[in-house]
DNA sequence: TTGCAATACTAACAAGCGTTAGTTAGTGTA
DNA sequence: TACACTAACTAACGCTTGTTAGTATTGCAA
């Protein structure tokens, strides 16, 4: 990808997180980037490509981070860790762009949306092998996977909410406080 | 408000809620209740409005539900009970209003848009002022209260992607399963 | 039965949208 | 020098949008 195509993608996402996809129109991500709307059809293909390689690249990452978690042997709790760190580390070195995955995906075309389900649907199984796992070895409680495998994932997205790359912490300590939570929850158990 | 205009709420909230408020176009709307766009108008003053009346609305059942809560004497640990039950009774009850509450109030205008900000923070503080009664019992764990109050929110809402509501379960088992959840975390402590 | 709201209609407007066509200036290559 | 490529421009097209104006129809109250 050439520097100025980088460049309208990473303006085009900021935008579109602000705004909104509908929101943000051709002439908004031109006037940011210093050129005529019709002139970024000199580097992308529409705008509707610019959401769809942004939601699909994602996808990539995220499908690869659980398949590799999930091709190792290992105990359920640590593979729940593992996952969440994966997860983690994506949305927090994509800020932009996962905001757009999570919060604007609906507005890819038909066919797309379709994939993109599916897709999300198969990601959301990797998680539920973890659950299963986990109550078979019976560390977690028996839950209702689906429920919980929403809950998680919501979770895990609340971190674009406010996550500052520069802030106080690192992808990897995120990770372990959202390990955390959802392993230990509130409660003090300590006394 | 008048039952066709009632009509005209929940056919507009149901149609934004499956494409979006941008996407949903008044012609859309008024297809939808077999009447034409204009004549949309005699009933309502704006599409702004469909969506500010919404969110509003729903802010101001949320904050009576935390101001309850927190203008009651007792523990920590069953006011997060309450305060949850609260809130999940009022997605539950309304679920295509909270579906447009919580994803599409970014399309409000610049000063509605200020004041929805302004009071979901008093929301927030509303549970911030629990969890800190909870650190003070030591009942809860410490911790980064911004944080948890941002994941606990984004737990409860995610209710609205699955909920059904002639389904498995009444508001208040799915409150009692989300406070499990937040309480105890996912970890089976008995063994 | 008349009159008046309420509620529907048709027609249209002004603005904004994504996108295309055609052109031009600059740059590197044969 | 001649050519091709890249990336910018201006101008415009066709369409959709929310909304308004003006008008007809309806149903109830007097």
């Amino acid at each position: 990808m050439s520097p100025r195509k980088l460049e309208i993608f990473q303006t085009a996402l900021s935008l579109m997180k602000s705004k909104g996809y509908a929101n943000t129109t051709m002439r908004d991500i031109a006037s940011a980037v210093n050129m005529e709307a019709a002139s970024l059809y000199n580097h992308i293909t529409s705008k509707e490509d610019l959401l769809a390689i942004t939601c699909f690249d994602l996808a990539d990452q995220f499908e690869k981070g659980i398949l590799e978690v999930n091709d190792i042997y290992f105990d359920a709790k640590e593979k729940l860790r593992m996952a969440i760190e994966a997860h983690t580390q994506i949305l927090t070195t994509n800020l932009d762009a996962s905001y757009v995955f999570i919060h604007e995906w609906k507005h890819l075309s038909a066919d797309k949306l379709t994939e993109f389900k599916n897709r999300r649907n198969q990601y959301e199984n990797g998680f539920i092998e973890i659950l299963k796992l986990g109550e078979n070895e019976g560390v977690f409680n028996d839950v209702d996977e689906k429920f919980v495998v929403i809950t998680i994932l919501s979770t895990l997205n609340a971190t674009i909410e406010w996550y500052k790359p520069n802030g106080a912490f690192t992808p990897k300590q995120v990770a372990n406080k959202l390990s955390d939570f959802i392993l230990n929850g509130l409660l003090n158990t300590k006394n």
